[in-house]
DNA sequence: TACTAGAGTTAACACTGTTCACGATGAACG
DNA sequence: CGTTCATCGTGAACAGTGTTAACTCTAGTA
């Protein structure tokens, strides 16, 4: 039995132009996941079925076990992708007009992110809703973290928020004013993102990421139409994001 | 075909003594919904399943459609049931000691929340996390309300917000001040619940939910894993209500 | 006592994820 | 060139899913 990563194409150094079955067999794996968000879309995580799929595709079920281990681990790629595809899109709002201000460009990403998940609430509920059990449950830990996609999308945030706070360096708790719990939990991350803010302002970002995600969640899980009937949160997200620059020092 | 409600027992006036097959019968409804609450626990809501409903029970599947008229609108009962449990918790926290000053008694309300959330984290999953798409989509609005036991939920902080912000009126927009849109979104929220609080400390309440929301639910999803591996976002979560209490205006 | 409404059962249908044994195809190698 | 073998895909099958229909039996009512 051979491994399909060593034994390919043996005579190629490294990275060699994959062949044309490996070609064909990444061109179905994306086609596979294109038919899981399609039906992703239309009703949520429990309508990705693997004959659903596969129907969309014009084959049979057991088929797509040749490329997924199971359900699950479709999902799990899913997510991944999904991820991807949502940290472009911060990109691209973050880095559209570098010239603009930082504080502009913040509101911009974050105004890009409502906007995915509002436009794409299935794929944001499998990717920030409760976690599903079967899914992606040790794919944050286990497998490598180059594989998680999901940490992309952090990453844009981290940078955003570092350069932003470097720029407007609001003050934030000095080390031995933290919790000592605090400061010893977050000490792994304050080093793998290599120290580049103070561990008081990784508090601040994480402080902002729940702000930010509550106030994304609430609107695209419909947990804010006690109030607001119609569903349409953009008036109110207005306000929770100047709080949050407020937050941030950006009172303009 | 008789009306169960109406026709039994027809010479009471009212709210008569139920009759005994009326009291079977609500005692298997809680029975069965007790067996869902166990399956939900360990294994989230698709492990939910009407057969092994029945086999925690001793009997078949079908029997539970004298019960409900589907899968989901059972899940959609066992909301209200769970809603109604975190309701009284809240409830419990907030008016143990009534003579414990109102800023400690929101703290406490909040970390019951946060505690109700990581010990039932299924339950809390299927209360707030992404809507499931056949279950309590128009439950929200279709049924009468005093059928959705999540606005008993909304009382509790709504009541403990109101108190507090009648104590301490930090200042809030005057309407006039207010997104035009925003206020005219809130204006039938602002006169279900009676014009207890002017309506800009309606948007400030709303703000708090939204990020007493994110607090809670990043942590319960796992959503902080990133930055806090073990998961225990306690530390943080003192933080971030410190922040909420700032934002009401309790800086002590 | 006779009747009937209701609870519960069995059988069945159309699905679900998953495994297995098989056939076809195409790339690699002597 | 011909052989070989890994890979892809299929059909059948199994256990389990939600749900409906027809049926039995029991308990409450007239």
């Amino acid at each position: 039995m051979m491994n399909a990563v060593s034994a390919v194409n043996p005579d190629s150094p490294h990275r060699s132009q994959p062949t044309r079955r490996e070609r064909a067999r990444a061109a179905t794996r994306v086609e596979i996941l294109e038919a899981a968000r399609r039906l992703l879309i239309d009703g949520g995580a429990e309508r990705v079925t693997v004959r659903g799929i596969a129907n969309d595709l014009g084959m049979t079920a057991p088929a797509l076990y040749r490329y997924f281990d199971s359900r699950e681990t479709l999902l799990g790629a899913l997510c991944n992708t999904l991820y991807d595809e949502l940290a472009d899109a911060l990109l691209a709002a973050r880095d559209n007009d570098p010239t603009t201000p930082l504080k502009q460009r913040f509101l911009v990403t974050s105004y890009a992110f409502r906007q995915w998940a509002l436009d794409h609430r299935a794929e944001f509920g499998l990717l920030f809703g409760a976690p599903i059990p079967g899914v992606m449950v040790d794919k944050h830990l286990e497998t490598d973290p180059a594989e998680n996609r999901g940490m992309r999308f952090g990453q844009v945030w981290l940078e955003l928020f570092a350069e932003l706070w470097r720029e407007h360096p609001v003050s934030v708790p000095k080390p031995h004013q933290l919790d000592p719990r605090l400061r010893e939990q977050l000490a792994g991350y304050h080093e793998q993102i290599g120290r580049i803010v103070p561990i008081g302002a990784v508090v601040l970002y994480l402080s902002c990421w729940v702000q930010l995600y509550g106030a994304v969640a609430t609107e695209a899980f419909g947990h804010l139409k006690f109030a607001i009937p119609d569903g349409n949160g953009e008036a109110l997200f207005n306000d929770l994001m100047g709080e949050l620059a407020a937050k941030l020092g950006l009172k303009h």
